[in-house]
DNA sequence: GTCTATACTGAGATAGAC
DNA sequence: GTCTATCTCAGTATAGAC
């Protein structure tokens, strides 16, 4: 029973296949696991940029065309490796939040501090992530319409952090994104903290979350109420909110950007 | 006497160099220019990626060697046309800034414009110009440490703009910073818009700089005295405004990031 | 569909001669 | 400063084994 429980370990075809061969050891799965680790290993050792996919097959005991088989470029497996990181931090996430006992600044620290805890020590990796940031066209764009299914899965921990937090709509409707595209800056801050333990990046998280909820009760004074209205009409405008008429996100590449 | 004031053209040397041989055509400054503008012909056609160094050198009838002589890297042509655009810049707004007869808001307006608008048809490289960003000890990072010459020239355009606004210490040491940062923005925004004209991004930088300057005025009231207060804490604390007790900056890394 | 083995192409970058 | 030759490495191609 044990066995079936594994993600990257052996399978009832490990054994089939023994007996057909000698060279078809293990599934796909395994395979393709065992490519990631190994790259991973070298790339917080040394860097994306200083690892070579020969290395990697090498390492693995894979020929190259077999890496590439699973990975067509050697960023794609740091995608694959931050694709892992969303799922998992997701799953975290659900479970803090499932005793239904925490406050929003509470939940918004909490999906902060998970995803920096889980980062940490894979700093020299998240660099490669921001490389194709400022080409549209690029399928590893964290912008780019390519990536918008790996871009909604992060913002769906933010939605789950909000919950059924009573707020106005609009800002209900901007927040997860904002979150979002704050947790990008945060991630910037991060690689660059070299303050023992990214104590700082912590820090900074925590101060801007408090401001954050501060200036949401903020938000229904009426000396803020036509600053409100004016930083709403620009997010639509921009293509950062849908229009409140149009119940689909109309514009052009999923709501730019 | 016209020919003294070229800045491209050939120079006395020119001649001289005619007499010892027939391959030191011209001079170094030009040399440099004419990679520096034979590169941006093809990259403004088809982007930085899609043309090789090889391309280059041979549309400029040059060695390829020549053209690493004077640029390090690919990328570099890309850094050397950002760095011309940055000086062009600052003339650009120290000219329109001469009469005085601007405020604050028209003033930033013409800074985030004139940038728009010389960058315009440029897009197509702009992205070459994150690619390093997360990556803290690549020479060509936009935070890096050793980038920091030209990000205070970036800098320099907004204490222009801002000039001798009464403004509170506070607000009038971080809104320099501020405002480059939210000009990166910009450029993120403004690479990926696809509307006509990049209508939509002279349209967010119109809002967003009047919602700043009406915040500017905002600052003042009791009732976000707290909030600022925290904020400035925040900033002292996370490096991104120096301590008020030092005069020079402190922290890792020229005041972090 | 999963993989090996090997060879090849293209391009960024460098070394060293001149 | 400039050139030619060379290096390294990402990525592709191919042909075949199982």
């Amino acid at each position: 029973m044990f066995i079936f429980c594994l993600t990257d370990g052996p399978r009832i075809g490990y054994i089939l296949n023994m007996f057909k061969s000698h060279k078809t050891r293990t599934t796909s799965k395994a395979t393709r696991s065992l490519i990631l680790r190994t790259a991973l290993d070298f790339f917080r050792e040394r860097g994306v940029e200083a690892v070579t996919m020969r290395e990697i097959a090498k390492s693995a005991d894979i020929a190259l065309g077999a890496a590439y088989y699973y990975f067509p470029a050697k960023e794609a497996i740091v995608q694959a490796y931050y694709d892992q990181v969303q799922t998992d931090h997701l799953a975290i996430v659900s479970a803090q939040f499932a005793g239904g006992k925490h406050n929003l600044i509470e939940r918004l620290g909490i999906a902060c501090h998970s995803k920096l805890d889980i980062l940490k020590g894979d700093r020299k990796l998240l660099g490669a992530l921001f490389r194709y940031a400022g080409e549209p066209q690029h399928p590893l764009s964290v912008l780019a319409a390519a990536t918008q299914v790996n871009r909604q899965q992060s913002i769906a921990v933010f939605k789950l952090a909000i919950g059924g937090e009573r707020l106005p709509e609009d800002i209900r409707a901007v927040l997860p994104v904002a979150l979002w595209a704050l947790s990008m800056g945060f991630l910037l801050y991060f690689i660059y903290d070299d303050s023992p333990q990214q104590a700082r990046t912590y820090r900074l998280v925590d101060g801007t979350l408090e401001l954050l909820v501060r200036l949401l009760s903020l938000v229904k004074s009426p000396l803020l109420r036509p600053f409100r209205e004016s930083l709403f009409a620009l997010l639509r405008d921009t293509g950062f909110l849908a229009e409140p008429t149009s119940p689909v996100p109309p514009s052009p590449q999923e709501a730019q950007p």
